[in-house]
DNA sequence: CTTGACATACGATAATCATCGTAGTACAGT
DNA sequence: ACTGTACTACGATGATTATCGTATGTCAAG
């Protein structure tokens, strides 16, 4: 049984940025690029995405000799699940407490608050 | 040497969630909490607790024979890492991803999003 | 003084995570 | 055909997490 993919560990999700942004990659191509960021074995990098195959988070194509892995879901699926996550668990279901966590975490330029401020117009409109 | 308190676990946030809402408390105090949501020894959460007190997550007050423990950061102080640092590792840095997470994993109100409005022009103020 | 209730301390264990080395296999170039 | 290069498979290891049982200490009530 392949049950839902469960929430990607700190070094999954690192994976699976390099998967969301390259798009379907061998495993070379991933080693690749985590290595820019920190030292970590071609081996390492390997079994780490065969884990995450046999979890559900990534797919592999074994028709070739290099197997190719591409993400099981989408970003934004995963992110949600993820703000879902962190919203229940440190933020009692508060929306507000979550955004002004990461306003103070990291400061937003003026442009970014406009952005924002769209984005609730746009929700608004959706919300009896 | 202490160091800087780390980033709580899930066991060890739920914890922190009791004694941030109840304030200095005992093992008794925390365990009751916990065991009316799940299943888990006294023992278990006094473990959890001493090791959270060397790692800097608690400060611990022996002077009574029951020992007093309360978080050493506030609340807001971990929310502000915890969202940091999903900020940082899952949306590269934009909270406006990090804000449509939340609200499609959470169905906003009306009134939420008046609040969130409201906290955006707060922040636009003191924005440069 | 003895004992039972209640507290802390601590070791043991199983699960998960992250990392790496070694072994074996396929394939291309000489 | 041979051999080196590039892959995958897989086991081993150490660290961290989460959980619990047992040992031990304290103290007040009888």
């Amino acid at each position: 049984m392949p049950g839902e993919p469960l929430k990607p560990t700190d070094a999954e999700l690192e994976i699976l940025t390099v998967l969301w942004s390259r798009g379907p990659s061998t495993v070379r191509d991933v080693h690749e690029i985590i290595a820019t960021r920190k030292p970590a074995q071609y081996t390492t990098v390997l079994k780490q995405l065969q884990v995450m195959a046999e979890k559900g988070l990534v797919r592999r194509d074994e028709t070739e000799r290099s197997h190719v892995y591409q993400p099981a879901r989408p970003r934004e699926w995963t992110q949600r699940q993820l703000a879902g996550d962190l919203l229940n668990r440190a933020f009692d279901g508060s929306a507000k407490g979550l955004l002004l966590g990461a306003l103070s975490a990291r400061k937003a330029s003026k442009k970014e608050l406009a952005e924002l401020r769209r984005l609730l117009d746009e929700y608004r409109k959706r919300t009896p």
